[in-house]
RNA sequence: CGGGGUGUAGCGCAGUUGGUAGCGCGCUACGUUCGGGACGUAGAGGCCGGAAGUUCGAGUCUUCUCACCCCGACCA
């Protein structure tokens, strides 16, 4: 087979852009640093979307939108949370456009100048509290829950289709509550929602913890995450729940009387995920031959191809396939049938390898006679010869086959891929020659947590929930500490 | 913002000591093919990133400029 990229092996960031560029999902704009989504990588967003957002719904909560720009003064309010985003801030400072009146061409017009600035929004935290101010005045207001699907801009130095771009899609939720214990609970319920879809639609295993301080998010008490192993060792956070305290009601004034008619500030919590995902789906399954989909995401399931020579061959195959296209798609299975004459057999295989489509079934003059089918699988690239009669409930089997088998793979490569260290010198050993998850002993200070990372490029992905306790020695400093902690190098 | 590259047909590239632009893929038409990216024949398509200069003459030499890519710093 003509190969049309390169392998994991020789280059593994260029066998990702190939990937994306092959399959078809998305490309790079004429604007620096923002992408195209493609259709076909736009169908598997909507997918993602369809999903999460019927999980968000079952869960209480509602879809809103809150405006693009966020007055430049309102990020100032709370502290750590504009060091967080300022340096990554488009921001927008006038409002009018006229003809050059030395030449050709537009420019921005002076006289348009905007009295206040107006930041693009990194993140919504702050015009959302600002407007849930006025939503709230008595615990009988509470809780909100609100999710917006946007895009958000942060005006990243090198960007990377789907994984670092300046512009991308995703949904914050924003929640509200009456008290401490009531919002950490909807922290931890959202990053479970979040786990459970991760794992079980997309395929990818997850370690589920808390963040060191260093890698909370900007005005959290506390950060919650799901961290992915990608297939080069590195880590991928693949989304983020934050307890947000009382920072936010504080920095907007935000209260409430509860029920013994006492002023109380309002609980928050925030949570999210992106289009990064995408990138974390391709690196999770893919290989060498071109996208990889696990079934409940994959934008077209099964696809059928014709073999054929002469029209009669083609209609003949038309009229046999049809009834199967209807059961099919009564199962609520996605089924293309391409019966494109200006494409050959051959070409389509390759193509629908490279996409990532999870069953193709191959039906030509042969198989016409002895009433079967050949069935690919993408996952596994094995074709079998199958009757006609059972094919749906085959093909059924075989999507639930291939989502299991895509998740117990990237679990078994997780396993194999998370190593202890003791020593310095075995941590450094490990992240060069066997990239990976590395649990190793941390004093539990930013500084150590700086040094490290300084010295091998390596962070604290998280501490995992019911990590357990062992007594041991910080593998940097020596110091006491109490529990192993989660490294990597990370996207 | 440092360090290194690249700009020539839709895409990927070649272009010698300066002489008026070519190859592969793709595209169009026709024919033969069709069980893992078919082949043949005939076509269409480029003021060589931009500006100025040197020259009889610039894709090629000089200066300036713009854009993009890679490696760092920064980050999801």
């Amino acid at each position: 087979m003509a190969k049309n990229f390169c392998t994991r092996a020789e280059n593994y960031s260029q066998w990702y852009n190939d990937i994306v560029k092959q399959a078809d999902l998305a490309e790079n704009s004429s604007v620096r640093g923002c992408m195209v989504i493609k259709p076909y990588g736009y169908a598997i967003w909507e997918k993602m979307q369809a999903t999460l957002d019927k999980m968000f719904k079952d869960t209480g909560h509602v879809n809103a939108y809150f405006p693009i720009f966020i007055p430049k003064s309102f990020f100032s309010r709370e502290a750590s949370h504009v060091k967080g985003f300022a340096k990554e801030c488009a921001v927008v400072t006038h409002y009018r456009l006229k003809n050059n009146p030395e030449g050709t061409g537009v420019v921005v017009d002076p006289e348009a100048k905007l009295e206040e600035e107006l930041i693009v929004r990194p993140t919504s935290e702050t015009i959302i509290w600002d407007t849930y101010k006025n939503w709230i005045h008595s615990y009988r207001d509470l809780p909100i829950l609100c999710n917006q699907w946007a895009n958000v801009v942060r005006w990243e130095m090198r960007t990377r289709l789907f994984l670092r771009t300046a512009e991308f899609l995703w949904q914050e939720g924003h929640t509200a509550h009456a008290t401490r214990e009531e919002a950490v609970e909807e922290t931890e319920r959202m990053l479970h929602v979040y786990a459970d879809f991760v794992e079980n639609f997309m395929a990818i295993p997850v370690v589920k913890g808390v963040k060191s301080p260093n890698e909370r998010f900007g005005g959290a008490l506390d950060t919650y995450c799901i961290e992915a192993l990608m297939q080069d060792g590195k880590a991928l956070q693949a989304g983020t729940s934050h307890f947000l305290g009382q920072n936010f009601a504080k920095a907007f004034d935000v209260k409430y009387l509860d029920k013994e008619n006492k002023e109380q500030y309002v609980w928050a919590t925030s949570w999210g995920v992106s289009t990064r995902l995408i990138g974390a789906l391709i690196m999770t399954h893919s290989d060498d031959n071109g996208l990889v989909l696990p079934p409940n995401l994959a934008p077209i399931q099964v696809v059928i191809v014709p073999i054929y020579k002469s029209e009669e061959q083609r209609q003949a195959i038309a009229d046999k396939v049809q009834p199967l296209l209807q059961k099919l798609k009564e199962a609520n299975i996605s089924v293309k049938f391409d019966n494109d004459d200006t494409k050959r057999s051959g070409w389509k295989f390759n193509e629908y390898e490279l996409k990532g489509v999870p069953v193709r079934i191959a039906i030509g003059p042969r198989d016409l006679e002895n009433n079967e089918a050949e069935v690919a699988r993408r996952d596994t690239l094995q074709k079998e010869t199958v009757s006609f009669d059972g094919l749906l409930e085959h093909i059924q089997q075989l999507l639930k086959d291939i989502q299991k088998n895509l998740f117990e793979k990237a679990l078994n490569f997780q396993k194999e891929n998370t190593r202890k260290a003791d020593t310095w010198e075995e941590f450094v050993d490990l992240l060069d020659n066997k990239p990976g998850f590395v649990y190793a002993h941390w004093d539990g200070t930013p500084e150590t947590e700086d040094k490290i990372k300084e010295l091998t490029k390596a962070t604290i992905r998280c501490i995992p929930f019911n990590n357990p306790l062992e007594d041991g020695k910080c593998i940097l400093t020596g110091k006491p500490s109490k529990q192993r902690v989660l490294f990597a190098r990370a996207y």
